[in-house]
DNA sequence: ACGAACAACCAAAGCGCTTTGAATATTGTT
DNA sequence: AACAATATTCAAAGCGCTTTGGTTGTTCGT
């Protein structure tokens, strides 16, 4: 079932039976409701591509997920990101383009993007610093929202939204510092990434404003895994000098730390402490009471999903509006996983 | 840059640099060089709404994903499963087109997608016995795969990919029974979802070769999160009567098993065994070594995405092609989390 | 009762591509 | 040299929709 073919039954021109459908002031009150029932009855529902070819306007946001190198599969905190974007774009009625690429493989996707006109706009995901994606979405003239920030030296005119990852990091190393640690290992995520550069940041001015010098053979940086964290932490475990406090970038390296832990036959919180960041992800939450597991930097990924689509919507239909940004903050949660430091 | 402009920049008719470009042979390989070169220089590619329009193409196949109830995001094993899905669509040169939708969404959603002509094809994801979305894509003519299998009295004509649970898991019991264990807790999946009835059939099955009687206080369904697994693993082991083993539906809920029995002070193995379903989530390996963290049932979700998406591209290259289904089985590891009942 | 203002509708053009059917150029055959 | 056969090219139609610019009725003020 098509227009012309609705239209024909209706008796009516297809321009009336569109702007019926469309909400269009200069139909009666009486077609409208005719054209609707009619629609209804038979079933008809514009198509898409018509429609898109026809006003220029595809209702559809792309997301690029990138692959890393190792894993080659997304993190999974990209299913709670996109759950949360995808709410608002289904409350707008737009649709959600995905395609997964590889880091070398991403401006190329853009570029793509763009050219075959099949998106309105799209979201950035796991921004670098000077990332090339900025300037290259912003010379095809394509809307964009980052999540996450890059770090450059020129001016930042793109619209973002982001944890304050600094100050969070910051606040749970000087958790960790009040309490007595001062061997405090750090299992951030992968130094090129901007927010693990940023959770750094946090980390070493904690440290600078106790005076406490940072031992790098604790700080890692890696694809945030399970395996990650249990091999890290066993490894420093078995340090002369280990690390009595962990904090790590992410709940599934949490995991991992733990494990070692406890293969140890040691106690969390008593013989060592951990924070993790928490996205709240879903199928991995960090415990549903009061007091969490793990002590956490807390911030909902798929909230930021909400804003990113929210904004990116707002920027589709109004190209000339100004850039806008979010900074969210993360709340040190204390849990069950920190206390003073035994050694 | 667009077909017109392009040809009137070379001066050859839109029908020839189209055919060109397409790889029809009444074009000479001259001026094939010459429109290809063209193309490059002015970064040319075909608008992907109007080529869809001409050709009734979309060159795009879409995924609903369920939402759970309690969750409200998507399991993360859609992650790898996607990914799977996606290196088949990059190869094809087809996109993806991703909508989250909850249980009663779901219908309206796929009718909605046929009906808009946005997808050539779709996967259905978690079908349940008698899926209503089985019948509802065949009437409406859209091609489709099921990753997993629904059960239903009629014959099952429709393309599926999915993992023989039922020998998995009478094989994963079958272990644990051979080791001594007699009280084998099952953290299954949700009641509702078909791979749940066939994990229990087969935990069933191996009671019933042994002569054991199942205790039903032993065996839960829930959506198979990691605090599901801590929550009735930390009931069970408090029973008068405790489980000496658990088989878990997902690594995610072994998790929580984990934590549970270590909060008690429980040695993994020595005194609890523990056999989870492995998807081989990137992002949570069951460990890298040969011999896993837990002991598995393991059967590769990205494979499964890759076997569903090369299927599903297939008929819709070749609509008349027969249905075609894979069952692919999941060894039995033996890991690090399975011993001697002790009790 | 007449023209202005407005309400309701429509035919046709256009979005950017593919594809049909016809036209033209080239080659081969006798 | 003339014709058939083949190789290239093209103009125009069509995919299903929106939107421009007109046309036809209605209502209103005077």
């Amino acid at each position: 079932m098509n227009l012309k073919e609705l239209s024909n039954i209706l008796g009516i021109s297809q321009t009336t039976v569109s702007r019926a459908l469309n909400g269009y002031p200069e139909v009666s009150e009486a077609t409208r409701q005719k054209v609707s029932a009619a629609a209804l009855q038979y079933n008809y529902t514009p198509n898409t591509r018509a429609r898109s070819l026809a006003t220029g306007l595809n209702h559809t946001v792309g997301h690029v997920i990138p692959l890393s190198e190792t894993n080659e599969v997304g993190n999974p905190i990209f299913t709670d990101f996109i759950a949360g974007a995808s709410e608002i774009y289904a409350a707008h009625n737009f649709d959600m383009h995905i395609t997964m690429a590889s880091r070398d493989e991403q401006e190329d996707v853009y570029r793509k993007l763009a050219l075959k006109g099949s998106v309105d706009g799209v979201i950035i995901h796991g921004p670098k610093p000077n990332d090339p994606r900025i300037t290259l979405l912003q010379e095809l003239g394509l809307p964009f929202v980052v999540h996450g920030r890059s770090i450059s030296e020129k001016e930042e005119n793109y619209s973002w939204v982001d944890v304050n990852n600094k100050r969070s990091f910051e606040a749970a190393t000087k958790h960790l510092i009040d309490l007595g640690h001062r061997r405090i290992a750090l299992l951030n995520g992968l130094e090129s990434m901007g927010f693990a550069q940023r959770r750094r940041a946090g980390y070493e001015a904690a440290h600078q404003k106790a005076h406490i010098t940072i031992d790098e053979n604790l700080c890692t940086n890696e694809e945030m895994t399970e395996e990650y964290g249990f091999r890290i932490a066993n490894q420093m475990l078995s340090f002369k000098n280990p690390p009595s406090a962990f904090i790590a970038s992410s709940i599934i390296s949490g995991y991992g730390i733990r494990r070692a832990i406890e293969a140890r036959h040691l106690r969390i919180k008593e013989d060592i402490s951990v924070v993790i960041h928490d996205d709240e992800l879903s199928y991995l939450r960090n415990g549903y009471e009061d007091t969490p597991v793990f002590t956490c930097t807390r911030s909902s990924v798929r909230k930021a999903g909400n804003i990113c689509a929210e904004m990116l919507i707002n920027k589709i239909k109004h190209p000339q509006s100004p850039v806008t940004s979010q900074l969210l903050e993360a709340e040190l949660i204390i849990g069950n996983s920190t206390g003073p430091c035994s050694s």
